[in-house]
DNA sequence: ATAGGTGTTTCTTT
DNA sequence: AAAAGAAACACCTA
């Protein structure tokens, strides 16, 4: 699930569920998502806190509050959901926040790739040093200076979250679909019209997954294809291509985006 | 039933 | 430098 269109979608569920809340209590279900911070800790710093304004960078999502920030990340599977004080918790409800006025925040990861770390200004900014700028954020000359300063695929640098953060492997082919771009093209070999363009619709496929809260899986997005074996691009009936790039399973369409023929 | 796959990241190996 | 593989984890499907 989440990339940054998903997080932040969880950034406005703990907006709307805790930003001025009192934190009551904190209930650690499984230590394992805990990094860095023992159980005891967490609670002892977090009860009697307040939750202020949440922050986004890539698919970070800052808790802050009053004291220290709590810094999550969703892995593969991770979401943040806000429900009643009385609701059963859900089997991967890992960390639960009860806050007052009647609001329950609930960590919930069913793989624990990532978790939870505590951590004050230096700390975070200790852990989201190696981020490269936010996707939404990044400006057009910072963003060409990336791509034309690499040699790699053209996938690999957008997914690179010490690059470009926020981008997976959902986004990523969506995005260079939009542009017509093949995901294996080089980095340095795009031009600058074809790096102009990826950068327009990197905006807009933001913009519009931001707005969805996620990556929609809807028929005229490639993502609404690409679990359909016999899937076929939104513009025509060609059947899409799949392969692995960058490590990732891989979905294009070898009518819009051609084969590099460069190397 | 074992293998292989997964909207992620990180570390190691090639 | 960059790509591939494995590992972390839990679960699903073939």
């Amino acid at each position: 699930m989440p990339e940054l269109a998903d997080v932040e979608s969880f950034r406005e569920v703990l907006a709307s569920c805790a930003r001025g809340r009192l934190i009551q209590r904190v209930e650690v279900r499984d230590a394992g998502v805990l990094h860095g911070v023992s159980t005891r800790r967490l609670r002892a710093d977090l009860e009697g806190r307040r939750f202020t304004e949440p922050e986004r960078h890539g698919k970070w999502l800052l808790a802050r509050t009053d004291g220290p920030t709590l810094l999550l990340h969703f892995g593969m599977t991770g979401m943040l959901v806000c429900s009643g004080p009385d609701e059963e918790p859900h089997v991967h409800d890992r960390v639960i926040f009860t806050v007052d006025g009647g609001h329950v925040l609930r960590y919930r990861d069913q793989r624990k790739l990532k978790g939870l770390w505590l951590a004050d200004d230096d700390g975070v900014a200790r852990l989201l040093a190696g981020q490269g700028p936010d996707a939404m954020e990044v400006s057009r000359a910072r963003f060409d200076d990336l791509l034309t300063g690499r040699h790699a695929t053209v996938k690999s640098v957008l997914t690179d979250q010490s690059a470009l953060a926020g981008l997976g492997n959902l986004l990523a082919d969506e995005i260079l679909w939009r542009a017509k771009v093949h995901p294996a093209r080089k980095a340095d070999g795009l031009t600058e019209d074809e790096r102009k363009g990826l950068y327009a619709d990197m905006r807009r496929t933001l913009r519009s997954a931001v707005r969805a809260g996620n990556v929609p899986p809807r028929g005229s997005w490639l993502t609404g294809r690409r679990d359909d074996p016999e899937g076929t691009c939104p513009r025509h009936d060609e059947r899409l291509r799949r392969g692995r790039i960058a490590g990732r399973g891989t979905v294009w369409c070898p009518r819009c985006q051609p084969s590099p023929t460069d190397s």
